[in-house]
DNA sequence: GTGGTTGCAAAACGTTTGCAGAATG
DNA sequence: CATTCTGCAAACGTTTTGCAACCAC
């Protein structure tokens, strides 16, 4: 934890970047919830019981930021909100979620399935993959299970 | 073209909607950019050419209205505008993109890769998939061509 | 002291909504 | 004639920006 947070600082200071008490705080804030995907405003909230001061404006350049050095990746459901994940330490980070439609939650999997098709898509398209998204909507096992009962 | 929109009405008049003037404006201007995925303001600027009295908030409403009934999907690239498509015929429509990072363009795959995944999922994670969307960045033909050049 | 950084408030953005009037069947 | 639908303007929620003050090296 606080090597990752070492490390951070340390790609920071190469872009001539400052690691501040804001962005630190901002940064813990996205370790302890590494598993969920936080909008700025859910970020903003939990900074703020770290560092009361901080202004919502801060977290939105620190995320942006972050997003700029690919320490979190900003995506989006289409709910109109942006949401922010921190990256794993494999440079390529393979983002595939299954979106409950009944409940709301985001599950991850973390396995790569896609790189036969990567494979195709340069040599039947001609396109240079450099990253990917993949996102299921559906029922996820707990909804599942629920509605076995009911 | 005139046989879709008289499907599409059909449709609207079967859940007590109207197809009125500003409404066909709109689907024809889908009809004639099929190809592309227009923002909102896209499409309101090329439905003025036709109606040019037309409101932006008509737009929208009847934008999320062929939403409601499945006439064009509702999508999101990340950048903070909502992009609209029509549907094919199908039932299912599978949405695969080619985004290319460096000209902007998106193109679509029509094939479906995601079957052997999607069983997978219902058997590993119990998870009940409706509906996926899977996207690629990279760079397309176009730009790999222009940049060999160069 | 120079340059990155902050908090605040105001502005910008895409989108939605309230409303009175017009159009439709 | 009841209902749906429209355009306009105002409101909305998220995000960005301008700015003066602040802090670190």
């Amino acid at each position: 934890m606080e090597t990752r947070i070492e490390k951070i600082k340390q790609q920071l200071q190469a872009q001539g970047y400052k690691l501040t008490p804001q962005r630190e705080a901002t940064v813990r804030v996205l370790l302890e919830n590494e598993e969920d995907h936080l909008s700025a405003e859910d970020v903003f909230m939990l900074v703020k019981e770290i560092a009361p001061e901080i202004g919502l404006a801060t977290v939105y350049r620190t995320l942006e930021l972050l997003t700029e050095l690919h320490v979190v990746e900003k995506m989006n459901f289409g709910d109109g909100v942006a949401r922010y994940d921190l990256r794993g330490d494999n440079s390529k980070h393979h983002h595939h979620h299954l979106i409950c439609v009944q409940c709301g939650s985001v599950d991850e999997i973390m396995e790569d399935w896609l790189l036969p098709l990567e494979h195709r898509l340069e040599q039947e398209y001609h396109f240079t993959v450099l990253d990917h998204r993949l996102d299921f909507q559906g029922i996820c096992h707990r909804c599942n299970e629920k509605n076995k009962k009911s």
